[in-house]
RNA sequence: GGUCCCGUGGUCUAGUGGUUAUGACGACUCGUUUACACCGAGUAGAUCGUAGGUUCGAUUCCUACCGGGACCACCA
């Protein structure tokens, strides 16, 4: 090691390389062990790592590597890696990087092509993870797109489907009429739009009776009128009906709650399907929908031809014209209103009835909450936010998607008989496009499901996926539940509330016992992102101040609170190491005639013993925080002591013991710096873990059995004689006097090493009595005489 | 609109029914001492968002409000 710096990318890449040729983080799944399963979230292969991300995995990592330290003796830790890559954004990813569309070629090869294309991309992303430090076992790999997952996917869906709890549904769902694909809920991004606010004259009774509405295009699905029972205005018109302008078709005026006195007339037209609201108001009130909106986005109204294949918004200028025409617009005005569009294109998403697969979920809402009450949450609010959105959800599950790249839904129809035909469990993973089968019933030849499952219909599957896989399960049974889930708060409501879902349908089982949710990352009070240019990554933060740095950076906040992110910030880490390797080569310094490293005294130095007793409370509490998963308390309870009391003041008075005693006073310092310098890296291993490694190879390994610090056993309390509580008090009152001696020799602007003669209370004395001489020497005293506290200078 | 989180020195953060309220960064003053100037010692800097309430006592518990944020809803 050069004289104070290190080469901090070198001693990086060196230890990195160490820890995956010796297989450091392998695991070994021999019998009878105890298990630590992590069911680690599988980032989303696009592009490199953001801060975000290596604040989370740095936290979860931290846990990992306590846990594998904790377990050495009687069990190991799980914690597999994956890859989340099926879904659009690989498609589209996909399709630019070939230069070819979809839905030129089969979905067969499409997918062999993104599968091809991943393979190439997904080494350099997962290199991300192995930089930080993130200690999986990287050979206990998934992705969530490959064929044990799309098996144990599939086999999931038939299994659901034998129980009963997946249908199949004519539904309206969330439509994007430009990618041509139902879409999910978490897809919908909101927009401010402008828009024009039209109230127009439907009849009633003889009378107008006035409707506002922005989505006039919709008039001729119009399938109802609601008004509120309440008001007063419109209680003679229930029951009868209402002619819709334009078009004159008839429709009944029902009395619902959900029409707000206030907003607009007061009136409001139930169409088929103008929105979400709709959806649920026709089924309620069991109405016939009328359907004049094709999946492509462009109007079909059967007699009034001249609208067909018109798209929405000229469908709306045209009708809008022809309303005019006629009189039958009262009154118009502009609006901004808030519309949902798809994240992916900006297109406002239409609700379009298609057949979809759905899995049953909204009559197990009470169990399902269940289940996640069952569940650990750190933090514990976090439960909340599972808890509300599963008391508001309002739709089943749609699992299906037209889309390729994903798991195929294994099925066949028979259109004849409408039969549903399942593959055998031996033949998946299965795509059903390619394979024929024949009607179990008629023998007809069935048609294969086109459609692919929702990548969270996979992604909710990780705990099963990784615990299958062949490698684990040659040597070990690793049961659900798992330990552990880490992930982020933005996804409660997806990953951790379907594999919640998933793991009770299944198993009747939580999925783990804990689950941790970390925070954001966020700049100025918001969450960081690419769009708003304030995504960074990590990687020049690692060259500039050393991975080490970045996770004792993201060490500093506690589990589920965001933290502000600010580049001097990490400066802290790196000064740390600095520190650590400075430390460790003044001990070592100091041990060149302590070879052994086991060496006890045959009788340990009262201070030593005190500083000792100091340690075994720090890790006694460290242990607990991270179990607790309160890694930021156990961080900086280490960092105040390595600093404060090890260095600042312990190192200070035992160095001059050793250069001026001999013997067991000597030897009793010497065994006291080992055993605590180790035990300091140990217990700050988990947060840092390449300068620890570095300094444990440097300098312990000889005299150290294990090969690398993190498989080393986690420190036990230090057996030294029980202090009396007043003994306990002395520790404290030396380094008082200490501090006190240093005050004045700053105030007189002296040197920290000048002599001098210090006087004390007897008090003091009688209190001291048994460190004495290492307070005369720390503080350079000629002597210590009884009396009124002073500081001579000599 | 609903649910939840947060609001502590200039900045970021810890913490608690009674503490001289933690630490780091930054600032300032000293000090080159055989680990470290990416250092050491010291100093200044916080009425713990505001207003009430509970309490012998609140920064900590409760209520309201203000401010920031997240998720959800909002589409007539």
């Amino acid at each position: 090691m050069p004289k104070n710096k290190i080469d901090i990318k070198k001693t990086e890449d060196k230890w990195k390389s160490f820890w995956e040729k010796e297989g450091i983080y392998k695991f070994e799944g021999k019998k009878r062990k105890k298990i630590y399963s992590i069911d680690t979230p599988p980032p989303y292969v696009s592009g490199d790592m953001h801060i975000g991300h290596a604040f989370s995995y740095s936290q979860q990592d931290f846990i990992a590597r306590f846990r594998r330290m904790l377990h050495m003796k009687d069990g190991e830790v799980f914690y597999p890696f994956g890859t989340d890559d099926n879904g659009l954004p690989t498609e589209r990813f996909v399709e630019k990087k070939n230069r070819i569309k979809s839905k030129s070629i089969s979905r067969a090869e499409f997918i062999e092509l993104c599968l091809k294309t991943l393979k190439e991309i997904t080494p350099d992303f997962i290199q991300d993870w192995k930089d930080l430090g993130i200690s999986c076992d990287y050979s206990l790999y998934y992705s969530t797109i490959d064929k044990h997952s799309q098996k144990i996917s599939q086999k999931s869906f038939i299994e659901l489907f034998k129980q009963g709890d997946i249908y199949r549904k004519e539904f309206p769902t969330l439509w994007c009429t430009e990618c041509q694909t139902t879409i999910a809920q978490a897809e919908l991004e909101d927009m401010e739009k402008d828009s024009l606010f039209s109230t127009l004259k439907f009849k009633a009774d003889g009378k107008d009776l006035l409707i506002a509405t922005t989505r006039p295009e919709m008039l001729r699905a119009c399938v109802a009128v609601f008004v509120n029972p309440k008001d007063t205005r419109y209680k003679s018109l229930i029951g009868k009906k209402a002619k819709v302008p334009l078009f004159n078709h008839e429709v009944p005026i029902i009395e619902d709650e959900s029409a707000d006195i206030e907003k607009g007339t007061g009136v409001l037209m139930i169409c088929s399907y103008g929105d979400k609201f709709d959806v649920e108001a026709i089924n309620r009130h069991g109405l016939n929908p009328k359907i004049i909106l094709g999946k492509n986005g462009t109007m079909s109204i059967e007699g009034h031809e001249k609208y067909n294949s018109l798209r929405v918004k000229e469908a709306r200028k045209k009708i809008l014209e022809d309303l005019r025409e006629n009189g039958l617009i009262e009154e118009q005005k502009q609006i901004s209103h808030v519309v949902n569009v798809h994240d992916k294109c900006g297109t406002e998403i239409e609700f379009v009835p298609t057949e979809q697969w759905f899995i049953k979920i909204l009559d197990k809402k009470k169990e399902l909450v269940k289940q996640g009450k069952k569940i650990n949450w750190h933090p514990e609010f976090m439960f909340k936010r599972y808890e509300n959105w599963v008391n508001g959800l309002e739709w089943d599950w749609s699992i299906s998607r037209e889309r390729h790249f994903g798991v195929p839904i294994p099925v066949w129809i028979c259109r004849k008989c409408n039969e549903i035909i399942l593959p055998e469990e031996k033949e998946l993973p299965v795509d059903p496009l390619q394979e024929r089968k024949k009607c179990s019933k008629c023998n007809e030849l069935a048609e294969g499901e086109e459609r692919v499952l929702d990548t969270w219909a996979t992604s909710s599957l990780t705990p099963q996926i990784a615990s299958s896989l062949p490698a684990v399960k040659k040597t070990a049974e690793v049961k659900m539940p798992f330990s552990l889930r880490p992930q982020a708060h933005d996804i409660i409501r997806t990953w951790a509330f379907y594999t919640i879902v998933k793991s009770y349908l299944h198993e009747k089982e939580i999925p783990w016992k804990d689950i941790i949710i970390s925070g954001f990352v966020t700049h100025k009070g918001e969450k960081m992102s690419k769009s708003k240019g304030t995504g960074i990554r990590p990687r020049q933060l690692m060259e500039t101040y050393g991975t080490d740095a970045l996770r004792f950076w993201a060490a500093g906040s506690k589990l589920g609170e965001d933290m502000d992110y600010h580049e001097k910030d990490l400066i802290t880490g790196k000064k740390f190491i600095t520190k650590l390797v400075n430390a460790s080569r003044f001990v070592f310094m100091n041990l060149e005639d302590y070879s052994s490293g086991k060496r006890k005294p045959k009788k340990l130095e009262k201070l030593d013993e005190l500083f000792l007793n100091r340690l075994n409370a720090l890790i006694k509490s460290s242990t607990e925080n991270f179990k607790r998963y309160e890694y930021s308390k156990a961080k900086s309870e280490t960092e105040q002591f390595f600093w404060h009391v090890f260095c600042d003041n312990y190192l200070e008075i035992v160095k001059k013991r050793i250069y001026n005693e001999k013997g067991d006073k000597k030897i009793s310092a010497q065994y006291t710096l080992y055993t605590s310098l180790l035990t300091i890296l140990k217990l700050i291993a988990p947060i840092m873990p390449f300068i620890t490694e570095e300094i444990y190879q440097t300098y312990f390994k000889k005299s150290e059995k294990e090969k690398s610090i993190h498989i080393s056993k986690w420190p036990e309390e230090i057996k030294i004689p029980k202090l009396s509580k007043k003994e306990e008090g002395i520790f404290d009152i030396m380094i008082e006097i200490i501090a006190k001696v240093r005050h004045e020799k700053s105030i007189a602007k002296k040197s920290m090493n000048s002599e001098i003669v210090l006087t004390l209370e007897r008090d003091f004395l009688e209190k001291l009595e048994e460190v004495i001489d290492d307070l005369k020497a720390v503080a350079n005293a000629k002597e210590i005489r009884e009396g009124k506290f002073s500081v001579e200078f000599v």
